[in-house]
RNA sequence: GGGGCUGUAGCUCAGUCGGUAGAGCAUCGGACUUUUAAUCCGUUGGUCCUGGGUUCGAGUCCCAGCGGCCCCA
């Protein structure tokens, strides 16, 4: 710091507090803050215009001369938060990152003046500031904006985390996500990814003439899906209500009404457990298609994951959580029964055969429906050996209420699901558009299934719909959140959802 | 719900056999007009997650709780 006699600072009325400790690492930031204020600078800044993100500075610096000169470069204009600070003596360098990059700023005390210096020396971690002048190489060949105007925007109050290793508590990272997007390796790297993953399924989408809609939240009825779902309640109605679970069956009203094609990407809330694969709210896409039937979903989700993975900058070969992927299509398809029958030598045929396999695995078989009995032999067994992407196809009927049947063969509903790196990431129905099926399913619990574990809740007012003539349809749904898990090679859903569900702290 | 690991300075981490707390970064003071995790000299900073217990003595051992991570159901 300057001598005291220089500074206009109130730094007589600089507290003696103990240094170092939370509060008083506060206290020195608050103390420059006065100092600013002294200096008439205001600390939180205004409008600062004409600056070029980082990246693009650094474009126009590959251009230029390497040789060291700090006055011939072309003159630029760049704002964002002081990363390093190295000080030496009246020379002042600062590692300054936006968006979109880092990038050197060299500040001599000759070059700004005395007065701008006074401001220099109020500099902390974490602070905002613009600034401006030729851009150019430094004596060791690093590209620095050398600057000769410094404009202060905002005054940070917190220590910053460790600048070598940043933050690295999981905890921490999910509960200040910020600091994370600041200061963690690759993490704005993963949201602007799942941010153009998005972009790309919207226009693979639009391309096909899909209208984006979006339906309610807020339901009487949790339906087209089997989950828990939130309870809430409307307090000018005085009614119950549930957010949804899915946005399958309002969806399918709209196809009712003529929409044809439509999709929504939104967010589905249900109310169980927390796992790195599982947030209790995350991120669907749902699309319908009149016309079509899940062959045309088959290739619609190709289309969707060429182009996401492309827009994520994913390779399409790649490894994850220990499986080998390649997303070049087609996908394999392969049925549900094959591969049951591969993987556990069954005969899925024989509702027998396929229970002494599951009682065998300790699969619970007494009192159960078949269908539901195979349905966890498949889910322990076959799932995790699914490296894939591949399209398994033909479910046991009885587990899809709201799937149409084949045409020759009633026990079996025209399903997939999309499995990569042995997780499910897509499911996708010919649609069940038949009404007083859909209406006997909805009545049918099957044995051995809790009321959460089940599809089978009854809709009225989507059955009437239905009566009404939804045309044939495919549909199809895509878990946004694990999608771009396995795009950007995240361990966990948490690394891929900003705010994450967390239990109260303290 | 069951099990394993974990919680120490603002951040990243040590802490031995139970003997009243350590480092780096950050802070503060000083030197330095070419640094880049700058360097050098000095300085400051602790509810050892919380509450009990054992003990002459607990960051350390025991019990319970809280938070986090992982595995299983």
């Amino acid at each position: 710091m300057s001598k005291p006699s220089e500074s206009p600072a109130p730094s007589a009325d600089a507290p003696a507090t103990p240094k170092g400790s939370g509060a008083s690492l506060e206290q020195a930031r608050r103390d420059k803050l006065e100092r600013l204020k002294a200096l008439g600078v205001d600390p939180w800044g205004h409008r600062y215009d004409d600056t070029r993100p980082i990246v693009a500075v650094r474009a126009t610096g590959e251009s230029l001369d390497r040789s060291p000169d700090d006055t011939t470069g072309p003159t630029v204009r760049v704002a964002g938060r002081i990363m390093l600070l190295r000080s030496a003596g009246s020379l002042v360098f600062i590692d300054l990152a936006d968006r979109s990059g880092r990038i050197q700023l060299m500040i001599g005390k000759k070059q700004v003046g005395p007065e701008a210096w006074q401001i220099i020396k109020c500099l902390d971690l974490g602070d905002i500031v613009g600034a401006e002048g030729r851009l150019g190489y430094s004596k060791t060949g690093e590209l620095t904006v050398f600057a000769t105007g410094i404009e202060f925007l905002t005054k940070s109050l917190e220590t910053p985390p460790d600048k070598f290793h940043g933050l690295v508590d999981p905890e921490l990272k999910q509960r200040m996500r910020y600091l994370d997007l600041i200061h963690g390796e690759g993490v704005r790297e993963r949201f602007v990814a799942r941010s153009r993953i998005i972009e790309a399924i919207r226009r693979v989408l639009t391309a096909r003439g899909y209208l984006e809609v979006e339906g309610p939240t807020l339901q009487e009825t949790a339906g087209g899906a089997a989950a828990r779902p939130f309870l809430t309640h409307h307090n000018a109605l005085d009614m119950p209500l549930v957010l949804r679970i899915a946005l399958e069956l309002h969806l399918k009203r709209l196809l009712v009404g003529g929409l044809e094609r439509v999709f929504e990407l939104g967010r589905v809330y249900r109310n169980e457990g927390v796992s790195p694969r599982h947030n209790p709210e995350f991120t669907m896409l749902e699309a319908y298609e009149a016309y079509g039937d899940y062959g045309t979903m088959m290739d619609l989700t190709e289309a969707i994951l060429v182009e996401a993975a492309q827009a994520a900058g994913a390779p399409t070969r790649f490894e994850w959580m220990g499986h080998t992927v390649d997303l070049t299509p087609p996908f394999r398809r392969a049925t549900y029964d094959d591969l049951l029958r591969e993987v556990t030598g069954c005969d899925p045929a024989d509702p027998a055969s396929v229970g002494a396999a599951a009682s065998a695995r300790g699969i619970e078989t007494a009192g159960r429906h078949p269908d539901v009995v195979k349905s966890d032999l498949f889910e322990a067994t076959v799932e995790d050996t699914l490296s894939g992407p591949v399209f398994v196809i033909d479910y046991p009927a009885a587990v899809c209420p709201l799937t149409k049947r084949k045409a020759d063969n009633p026990a079996i509903a025209e399903r997939f699901e999309l499995y990569v790196a042995g997780i499910e990431l897509a499911n996708a129905y010919t649609e069940l558009n038949d009404p007083d099926l859909q209406e006997e399913l909805f009545r049918t619990q099957l044995a051995g299934l809790a009321d959460e574990e089940s599809m089978a809740r009854m809709d009225t007012d989507f059955i009437r719909a239905l009566r009404h003539g939804m045309p044939p349809a495919g549909g199809l749904g895509i878990g946004i959140d694990r999608l771009v898990m396995f795009l950007t090679a995240a361990p966990s859903i948490r690394d891929v959802i900003l705010f994450p569900i967390h239990r109260p702290h303290q």
